[in-house]
RNA sequence: GCUCCCAUCGUCUAGCGGCCUAGGACACCGCCCUUUCACGGCGGCAGCGCGGGUUCGAAUCCCGCUGGGAGUGCCA
C-alpha cells in the first residue's frame, strides 16, 4: 500500500490567493504524515487568455515562502494537451461525447423559461462532425445519479437529471478544466482530491468522466477520495473576492507576516488542533491533521487574529534571530528577497547596524508584522527627527512649561552619566522641579526626540542616540515652538 | 428559478447523548504592571437560529422552517 499522492492544481490568473494556500497547506499536511506520501504542484494553465506566467512564478514563490515544497512538478497542465486529446478520442469513440454548434443565445432562445439548468441537449443526436464552431460535449447518463464520497461531507447525491451535457472542449480545439483536471488526476494518480467546497457541484461531472475514462481506456483507475474545504468568506460571509478583499498571500509577505506564523493560522481555518494551545508547531500540524476533522461552514478571514499570532511568533524569536528576519524590512541586501513597494525614510547609508541590534529587543516585543519596524526606528537613523505635528503642537507648542523643561533638561543633559538609569533619574527630577510627573515629562522629550508621542523606551533611545544630538534635539525642539 | 452545501459567543473554534450553570483563542471592556506605546498577568462581556419530534436525558440524533453560502461558463 503506497502513500497517499495528492495534488494542488492552481491556475495562474493571479495572486496566490490565501484560499489556496490554505487549499495547498491541508494536500501538504495529508502528504507530509505518511513518509511515501506525495505532494503534487500542477499548474492548470488551460485557458490561454487568462493565464499568465508572472503568476505561475507567483505560486512558486508563495508557496515556497510557506514552505509547501511540492515533491513532484510543477507540471503544467497544458504540456498534456496530447493527453487530453487522446481522452476525447477514445470518449469519442466509446459513444460518451458528441459535437455541439449551439451558441448561448440560441440554447436560451429555445429552453425559454424552462427551469431545468445548462444546456438542453439539442445536439446530443444530431451526429454533427467536428467544425470550427462545433465545441466538445459529454452525453450525461440520462436516469440515476452519481454520489460523491467526501471525507469532509459524507455521501453527496447529485440526479443525473440536473447535471446538463457540460462542454470539456471549446470549438477553438482548446480542452477545458472539467475534462483535464481528471485527465491528470487519472495520470497522475491522484489517491486524494482536496479543494475548495466551490468544486463540489462539479464533481460528480468529474466522477462520471473518470468512470468513463476508466471503461473506454481499459485502465480502471479507482475515483479519488474526495474532500471539500469550507470555503473562506468575508465579514459579508461572501467568498473572498479577489478585487474587493486582501487575499493576496505576497501581500501579507510583504507586510511582515511570518510565513510560520501564517501557516498557523491557516491550519486554524475550518479545523483546530487538540487541546486550548492555539500557536502549534507546523510539525504538530501535521501529525494532528485530520481531513474528517474539518469542519463543514464557512469561515471568516480574521486579520487581526492573525496579527495577534504573529506577534506571538516574532515574540518566540530569539533576539539573534529577530535580527537576522527583520533585515528585508530595514536594511535589505541587494539580490535578497525584499517586500515590494519598501520606501525607507534612510538611506543605506544612514542605517547604523549597532543600533538597530541595540534597539531590536525592544522592537520585538512591540510589533505585530515586521513593517511596523520602520517607523519605531527611523529617528536612529535620520539627520532630524521626522516630525509629526499635531504631536509637537500637542505636547510642546500647546504648553510654555513643557519648552521651559525641556530647556533645563538640555542644560541637565550636559553632565549627566549617559546610561539609561541616569537619564530616567534627571528627566524625572527636571519634570518634577516643575511639578510634572514622569509621565508628563516624558511626552514632549520623546516628541524632541523621535517626532512622535509613541516608540520605544525613551531612556534607551537617548542612550542610543548619544549624548550631543539628544541634547541638539531637544533645544532645536524649543527653540521651535518659542 | 434549479441543484447542492452550511448553521455553537461579533470572529475562529472545542463539543461527536449525560463530564456543559457550553471550554479555549481573537476582538472588545475593566484592573494590575508601566516613562509613551506595546508585551505580560488577572478579571469581565458575549453563543447552541426557530419549531417539532426521538430519549430517563439533546448543543449533540431525526424532520420541518428560517437564515446564510456556493454552483448553475465553449472559466478554473
Amino acid at each position: 500500500m503506497s502513500g497517499p499522492r495528492v495534488r494542488f492544481a492552481p491556475s495562474p490568473t493571479g495572486y496566490f490567493h490565501v484560499g489556496s494556500a490554505r487549499s495547498a497547506l491541508f494536500n501538504w499536511f495529508v502528504a507530509r504524515q505518511s513518509s511515501d506520501g506525495v505532494f503534487l504542484l500542477r499548474i492548470e494553465d488551460t485557458d490561454a487568455d487568462r493565464n499568465r506566467e508572472e503568476w505561475v512564478d507567483g505560486i512558486v514563490a508563495a508557496m515556497d515562502w510557506l514552505g509547501l515544497h511540492a515533491d513532484e512538478g510543477p507540471f503544467r497542465q497544458s504540456d498534456n494537451a496530447p493527453a487530453h486529446h487522446e481522452a476525447i478520442g477514445q470518449l469519442f469513440a466509446g459513444g460518451f461525447l458528441y459535437y455541439c454548434d449551439c451558441t448561448g443565445d440560441q440554447v436560451q432562445a429555445r429552453k425559454g423559461d424552462n427551469k431545468t439548468p445548462g444546456y438542453d441537449g439539442f445536439c446530443r443526436d444530431r451526429g454533427l462532425e467536428r467544425s470550427e464552431t462545433t465545441g466538445v460535449r459529454f452525453k450525461t447518463p440520462v436516469g440515476g445519479g452519481t454520489t460523491v464520497h467526501d471525507l469532509i461531507r459524507g455521501d453527496v447525491e447529485f440526479s443525473h437529471s440536473v447535471i446538463d451535457d457540460f462542454i470539456i472542449a471549446k470549438s477553438s480545439g482548446a480542452v477545458l478544466f472539467a475534462l483535464a483536471n481528471v485527465v491528470d488526476d487519472r495520470n497522475d494518480a491522484i489517491s486524494h482530491v482536496i479543494r475548495g467546497e466551490e468544486h463540489l457541484p462539479n464533481t460528480p461531472k468529474q466522477i462520471l468522466l473518470w468512470q468513463a475514462l476508466n471503461e473506454v481506456t481499459g485502465v480502471a483507475t479507482p475515483t479519488p477520495v474526495y474532500a471539500h474545504l469550507p470555503l473562506l468568506v468575508n465579514e459579508q460571509r461572501k467568498k473572498l473576492s479577489k478585487r474587493k478583499d486582501p487575499v493576496a498571500t505576497e501581500q501579507y509577505r510583504d507586510e511582515g507576516y511570518l510565513p510560520e506564523a501564517f501557516v498557523n493560522y491557516l491550519a486554524l481555518l475550518g479545523w483546530s488542533p487538540r487541546g486550548e494551545e492555539e500557536k502549534v508547531p507546523v510539525t504538530q500540524l501535521i501529525e494532528q491533521f485530520r481531513l474528517e476533522d474539518v469542519s463543514h461552514s464557512p469561515a471568516f478571514f480574521d486579520v487581526k487574529k492573525l496579527q495577534h499570532l504573529n506577534g506571538e511568533y516574532i515574540r518566540a524569536l530569539s533576539v539573534e534571530q529577530f535580527i537576522a528576519r527583520s533585515l528585508p524590512w530595514v536594511h535589505p541586501t541587494d539580490g535578497e528577497w525584499r517586500p515590494s513597494q519598501l520606501t525607507l525614510p534612510w538611506t543605506p547609508e544612514q542605517f547604523d547596524m549597532a543600533r538597530f541590534e541595540a534597539m531590536a529587543p525592544l522592537v520585538q516585543e512591540r510589533i505585530g508584522v515586521m513593517s511596523e519596524i520602520p517607523a519605531m526606528i527611523d529617528f536612529l537613523f535620520l539627520p532630524e527627527p521626522p516630525m509629526d505635528e499635531d504631536a509637537f503642537a500637542k505636547s510642546i507648542a500647546k504648553d510654555e512649561k513643557s519648552r521651559v523643561i525641556l530647556r533645563a533638561l538640555a542644560d541637565e543633559l550636559l553632565t549627566v552619566t549617559w546610561d539609561r538609569d541616569q537619564l530616567h533619574a534627571t528627566v524625572q527630577a527636571v519634570g518634577e522641579r516643575h511639578e510634572w510627573n514622569l509621565r508628563k515629562t516624558q511626552a514632549p522629550v520623546r516628541c524632541a526626540l523621535t517626532g512622535r508621542l509613541v516608540g520605544p523606551p525613551l531612556f534607551e533611545s537617548m542612550e542610543l542616540l548619544g549624548r550631543d544630538e539628544t541634547i541638539r534635539r531637544v533645544r532645536q525642539a524649543a527653540e521651535r515652538a518659542s
